[in-house]
DNA sequence: TCTGGGGTCCTAGGACCC
DNA sequence: TCTGGGGTCCTAGGACCC
């Protein structure tokens, strides 16, 4: 069966959310991502009003608010942005059962074999983007293609609002046309790296040998880069869940170098992490610490044991160890991060004599605060500590 | 212009077992 | 006495994506 997939990509959408639910940001400069003031806030989004100004995503704040000073600045309310993301993958589930969101605002779609039921293609693209349009207010940019990578590149090339077909039997062709940076999957590294090596455009890498490739930039990234620019791509996205991990990290408004502050700062990334592994209702045997000093160098230490993690306490110890262990005495610390890797489903067994009484009993208290802050997400049961800091 | 927060995947080396 | 490989699990760091 011949495959056919689109990529929608909601345009600006963190910003184009804020217009639609203040009329009175429509037309202006939006930024999301923090308020003017925030010390080391990047832009999440700018709006295109603000993209005329040279705000672009991943900007520090303090750089947009020189270029652009009159823009309208949030930061940003992300429980609006993933409601609005659910209205618009349900739109997509209309035109097939197969559809794969790969983030907040984007997803594939496999439309393969719905002509008869959808009409053609891009017929099907357009319907799709008008209704988007009318039943929630956001626009999209597709990509229509043979395989999901190279939709994907295709939704990128037309924005705000655009369509980009790659025709049957032109893959190879588009991905001869392509600037090697729109290559998805080569970042600012291996861009660089390729300038180096003498590789300006994708016929350049075209021409080389897949083991020429290989010799240069390694097994994984010469043969992906072999095939990406043949539109080769068998590339799979959305396959069966893994083990995945869980993390939370805050970089702070000054460094760090207290060990109270420090600690209070991993007991509560301690529990959001323990929360959402709840909430999920996954165990993990894997605590893993990030710090990243004032210089930005950043390290991080792991430690894998046999009995999972058992309640926030158990947690924040591990962090606390696990700082210890690696913590450069004296640094300031910019930013402090923690997750739990390799996080597998609780309904798994496991050897039922890992959780010994005590561990289990706190577990239970744990999960009773859980249920209730569900119940009520005001009711924040924090621990006296964090109180403190309030 | 000093660089967020959430992830995924890859690499290379070491330990350990057969 | 010196010398094998393969497989698995773990760790630290890095590249990339949105």
């Amino acid at each position: 069966m011949d495959s056919v997939f689109l990529h929608v990509d909601l345009d600006a959408f963190f910003a184009s959310v804020e217009q639609l639910d203040h009329p009175e940001y429509r037309g202006k400069p939006v930024i999301v991502g923090g308020l003017p003031g925030d010390r080391r806030a990047v832009v999440s989004t700018a709006s295109y009003e603000a993209r005329k100004f040279g705000v672009h995503s991943a900007m520090p704040l303090v750089t947009a608010v020189k270029l652009c000073p009159q823009a309208v600045y949030v930061r940003g309310n992300y429980k609006r942005y993933s409601e609005k993301s659910h209205e618009v993958m349900s739109i997509f589930s209309d035109y097939s059962p197969e559809v794969t969101q790969i983030s907040i605002d984007e997803a594939f779609i496999d439309i393969t074999g719905t002509e008869r039921l959808f009409g053609n293609p891009v017929d099907l693209a357009k319907k799709i983007k008008a209704r988007v349009k009318t039943e929630t207010g956001l626009s999209v940019s597709v990509g229509l293609a043979t395989t999901m990578y190279l939709s994907k590149i295709a939704s990128g090339l037309r924005k705000p609002n655009g369509l980009t077909v790659v025709p049957r039997g032109k893959e190879e062709d588009f991905m001869l046309s392509l600037p090697i940076e729109k290559v998805w999957g080569v970042g600012g590294k291996t861009l660089a790296h390729l300038k180096a090596a003498g590789f300006c455009t994708t016929r350049d890498i075209y021409e080389k040998s897949e083991a020429l490739l290989i010799s240069i930039f390694g097994q994984s990234s010469g043969s992906f880069l072999y095939n990406a620019v043949r539109g080769n791509k068998g590339m799979v996205f959305g396959g069966e869940a893994k083990n995945h991990s869980i993390s939370s990290e805050t970089t702070f408004e000054f460094d760090l170098t207290d060990r109270y502050a420090i600690d209070t700062a991993l007991m509560s990334l301690s529990m959001d992490v323990l929360y959402r592994m709840h909430r999920e209702n996954v165990r993990s045997r894997t605590v893993a610490l990030k710090i990243r000093y004032e210089d930005f160098t950043t390290v991080s230490v792991q430690a894998t044991t046999e009995r999972p993690v058992m309640n926030a306490d158990d947690m924040f110890a591990r962090c606390q160890a696990l700082f210890t262990k690696k913590y450069q005495e004296g640094k300031g610390i910019r930013l402090l991060g923690v997750s739990c890797d390799n996080v597998e489903d609780k309904s798994t067994p496991t050897q039922q004599e890992f959780f010994d009484f005590g561990d289990s009993k706190r577990a239970k208290v744990e999960e009773a605060i859980y249920a209730m802050e569900d119940r009520n997400p005001d009711l924040r049961v924090k621990k006296a500590r964090l109180l403190q800091e309030e």
